[in-house]
Parts: structure tokens; sequence; C-alpha cells
DNA sequence: CCCCGGTTTTTTGTATGCGAAAAAACATAT
DNA sequence: ATATGTTTTTTCGCATACAAAAAACCGGGG
């Protein structure tokens, strides 16, 4: 069978996006093509692919010289959550009507999974369940819109997010959440699945905002 | 400072969209960059460049020979719909929120334009001035965000637009639709503003819905 | 002191070459 | 005739060289 190439570019790219978001680079922070390429040692080539990618997700801007590194302040983060608001409901719904008996398992892995780290209370792994999580209903909710809708929307979130839930009481609490957004998925409940899910994306707004110190 | 300088790799990509979204590449037909290359009259760096947007944007789609472009569904063009159907409500009320004098006087331009041509009764200018009319909603509202979400969606659904609002009823009820939406956002009414796009949006649904023949 | 012209440097944009990987075409043996 | 192995072609990924544009610099005149 064929293996998955991947990329240079594609490396740089999660790379930068991961270092960025993570705060190894620094908000207003300028990167130029000819750093990133001795700092990494690739040629411009694939460090261009990867600047573009990231421009386009607004996580870097052009300026005059070199691309500047985006903050995101807490206005964003409210109105991400209310756009977040709007739909994860939605994609929920349609994975509870669309998804199929495969699907629906796989949904039960990432929180078997997610239970397994929350009982180990290991922070950074339960934010990767999490996430994936929530990615996973995107992909079964059977639409690429909502998924490439809701998936940037979400990465932007996810180093807010680790704050968030690295306060055990939550993650426990969202271990919980999702649980019953399962069941309801997994029912074939649509209304069910959506009302949960609005109640959930509420809650983790709320627990986001209370806590995150926009630097 | 000087003009910003609009490079061929943003040429090639918005030829490529357009002509992708208005048939002239038809759905499941293979780009190559070599093609597009001597047939384009420029070297495969912008075109590379190109490509890798539109499939960032779900446009065309990498396969083991060259790109192949993609076709939007019924069921895409439904999905996008009740997406939209959830966010421009809340798009409209912000803009209502947030917008200052000058984005308001020139929302109404955009209006004004928008009728000129609908008493003209030029479909493909009245498609844009349709489609400009919203474009500049996400931008008054003021998040960056919701113009990212929005305004890939809207660009989707551009194609069928113009069949939609071709049909002179419709084209003279959504402009009175948007008059009545520029009202609410000039009074700074959210609560109106959403009601009314809400309506407006579900209007365009199903007048797109009832005429889209998708190849 | 400031500002205005030209020059230098930095940085991005584009073209092109080379090699790898995969597909296609071909040939050969059973 | 088909299956299998080999060569040829296609296509992309990456590196690099060169061009163009913009920013920074600098020296002379107000």
């Amino acid at each position: 069978m064929e293996h998955k190439m991947i990329s240079i570019a594609d490396q740089v790219f999660e790379e930068l996006e991961r270092d960025i978001l993570s705060g190894v680079y620094e908000r207003g922070e300028v990167l130029t093509e000819m750093k990133l390429s001795e700092r990494l040692h690739v040629s411009r080539t694939p460090i261009r692919e990867a600047l573009r990618r990231l421009e386009q997700e607004r996580i870097i801007e052009p300026t005059s010289k070199g691309m500047k590194v985006i903050g995101i302040s807490r206005d964003d983060i409210s109105d991400i959550c209310e756009i977040r608001l709007r739909l994860e409901g939605l994609a929920a719904r349609w994975a509870a009507e669309r998804a199929d008996e495969a699907g629906i398992r796989f949904l039960k892995e990432t929180l078997d999974l997610q239970e397994f780290y929350t009982q180990k209370q290991d922070p950074e792994s339960i934010k990767n369940a999490d996430s994936q999580f929530h990615q996973t209903i995107y992909t079964l909710c059977g639409s690429l819109s909502m998924l490439d809708t809701l998936e940037p929307l979400h990465r932007k979130l996810v180093k807010y997010r680790r704050v968030s839930v690295s306060a055990q009481s939550r993650a426990q609490k969202s271990l919980e959440e999702h649980r019953a957004i399962y069941e309801a998925i997994a029912a074939h409940d649509g209304d069910t699945a959506e009302k949960l899910t609005v109640l959930h994306v509420q809650n983790a707004r709320d627990s986001i905002l209370k806590r995150a110190i926009i630097s």
C-alpha cells in the first residue's frame, strides 16, 4: 500500500503553527523566509508554502518586512466561542443523524481515551483527547464544509483550552459532558445531541474566558 | 511607501478560482502544474502556490496524477446554506452593534449600487453587488474570524447565486430584504438585523435549492 | 536640524534544474 | 493470454539563482 508521504512543507507548517500557538514565537515577532530557512535547515520553498498557509489562517500577517506573528485578543476568543456556539450544536446534530456504526465506535474510542487520561490527570493528553473528540464529531457530521469551518476555529482556541482543561474539575466535567453527547449521537438523537453540545460549548467558553489572561 | 504589487500567483489563483467556479474547468478534470504553466505562460512556482490555496479551500483535490477539480453537490449546497443560516444573523447583529458611521455609509453605497443594477436588470452586476453587500457586513461585524468563516462559504455559492438571482422577481425581493437589513444596521438595532438576515438567508436558500440543478 | 535625492541592503517573487517517486507502457516468460 | 518484472515517462518536491521591489541608509543642501 502507498505510504502517505509527509512533505517538508507540511512538517514546517505544523512546527511553526505549534510553536506560534504555544508561544515559542511571540506575538509581534517578525519571521522572514531566510531566517527560518537557515534556522530549520530547509530551503525557502517549503518555508514559503508553510508561511502562506499560516497567513491564510491569520496566524501570521504580511508586513513590509517579513511576516508578523498575530496575537489573539480576548475579544477574538469571545467571538470565536460565539461562532462555535452557533455551529457545534448543528455539527453534533448532523453527526447523530448521519454517522454510521463504525463512526460511532470510533467516537467511543476517543471518549475512552479521554477518560483514561482524565483519570491519569495528564493535562497535555487530556487536551489532545478533548480536541480529538470534537474533531471526530466534525468528521462524523458528514459535511466537509462544516469540518473546514470548525476546525480552524477550534485550533485557534487550543492554546487556551489547555489552560482551561488543566483545572481538574473542568476536565472531569468536560468528560461527563462528552459522554452525554456521545450517548445522544450513538442513539441518533439529534435534538439531544445539539442541546447538550450547546451547553458544553457554553461551559467551555465560560471556563476559557474566566481564566484566560491574554498576553 | 509604494502601492501594493499584485503577484502573479495571486492573479493565477483568482483566475483559476473563477474559471473553476464558473465551469470553465469541469468537475473531475485534472490540472497539472506543467500544463497550467504553459497554458498561462508563467513558471510552475506561482502555479503551485495558487493550486495550494485552491486545495486548502477544497476547490481542487490532490490525486496521484495532478489536482482534480472537486464538484459541489446539492447536499453540500444545502449544508452550506444551513451553516450560513446559523452565522449570518450573528454577523448582522455584530455589524449593527459595532459598525461606525463610515462603515454604515459604505454599506449604503453598496446597497445603492445593487439598486441601480437591479433596475438595469443586469444579472452579472446584480450578483456582484449582492455579494458585495454580504461581504461588507462580514467586514463591518468587526470579527476577522467571522469574516474568514463566512467568506469562503459565500464564495462557494456564488455560482449558484447567479442562477438564483437572475430570476428578476428574486432580485427585486433580495434588494428589498437588503434594504431592510441595512436600515436595521444603520439604526444599530441588532435584534432586528439578526431576525431579518435569517429570513433573508432562508429565502436565498430556498431560491437556490429550488432552481439549482447541480452538474 | 531636518529633509530630500540617490545608493545599498534586505526581503520577497519568479524561473528553472535536478532528482525521487509513482504511474504507465512495454517486454518477457510461463 | 496473462501475469510479472523492467524500462520509460510523467509529475511533483525541493533547492538555488536571479530579478524586482521596498526599506534602510547616507551624504549634501536648505
